[in-house]
DNA sequence: GCTTGACTTAGACAAAGTCCATTGTAGGAT
DNA sequence: ATCCTACAATGGACTTTGTCTAAGTCAAGC
């Protein structure tokens, strides 16, 4: 997306070959790529692209509210282009498959007073688990 | 709880002074340590108990379904012995306390078919985040 | 085209977790 | 009570994921 460059040069990114080619990886619907299969489709595009220039980036990325972090992975964080509609994730417990989805009502509403010991509590990650079509089908 | 010890042997499983060390450990309401924690509150009680059988016995345990792997840090896996009433989790995201909360409703009702892509969800793991009343009060 | 501070790099380091060969022992058998 | 043996514990090597740093490189403004 030149959209996303676009934006982040106006907000006084430098804009490097490293970095053009992390924000061409991290798009798509339904992308949630670990920092090593960022870098590895990184390296097809910019062989000499290191390891560590990934993991800066995507954390930039991060800070600047155009990726998200999602952690249905106990392994490895994985990084979310889909940073401006809210929405969950359903996964598959057997090949790992993500989907983006939108439920309907809101689960801050769901948690009662009495529940909350005094928190102010301001967001909720939902993560639906399952089986694939793939994955289910005898 | 000699309940669960009861409960494993009856399944086979093999009594030891580390094991019995690393169930205590894990006894009480809003329990969630990490598998560093519980090694260092099990060798307070059995100073020659090993990080490998602590691993090993957390995973047993989790297999058993006695115990429960909650993921709501990033960075390690960490062990919930409220593993027979279904619950959530509400996190600080400064101090990172964790308590266990029951939220009205059920979120699996809120995912309407069109957003299934054909899984067949079978759970849901709900984590709200917000500040604990210690770290809110500036 | 210079200059310069921001960016990139390779590799060392760290934290969390797994694996394995060896040693120890719980609990049934005698 | 003692023996046996399959199961369990141990320490350390190894892997994976991620962070940090010192030195080299380059984008962009002048
Ligand atoms: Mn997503
Ligand atoms: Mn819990
Ligand atoms: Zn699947
Ligand atoms: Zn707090």
């Amino acid at each position: 997306m030149s959209d996303l460059l676009e934006r982040l040069r106006g907000r006084g990114w430098r804009m490097t070959a490293q970095r053009r080619v992390v924000a061409e990886v991290l798009n798509g619907e339904h992308v949630h790529l670990t920092a090593d299969e960022v870098h590895a489709r990184a390296v097809a595009k910019l062989p000499e692209i290191s390891r560590a220039t990934v993991y800066n980036t995507l954390g930039e990325l991060v800070s600047l509210g155009e990726v998200l972090e999602v952690t249905t992975d106990k392994r490895a964080k994985r990084y979310d282009p889909n940073a401006h509609r809210p929405h969950h994730h359903l996964v598959c417990a057997r090949c790992g498959a993500i989907r983006d989805v939108h439920p309907l009502g809101n689960p801050l509403a769901d948690l009662p007073d009495t529940e909350r010991f005094g928190f102010t509590v301001s967001d909720v990650e939902v993560t639906y688990r399952g089986l694939c079509p793939d994955c289910a089908g005898a």
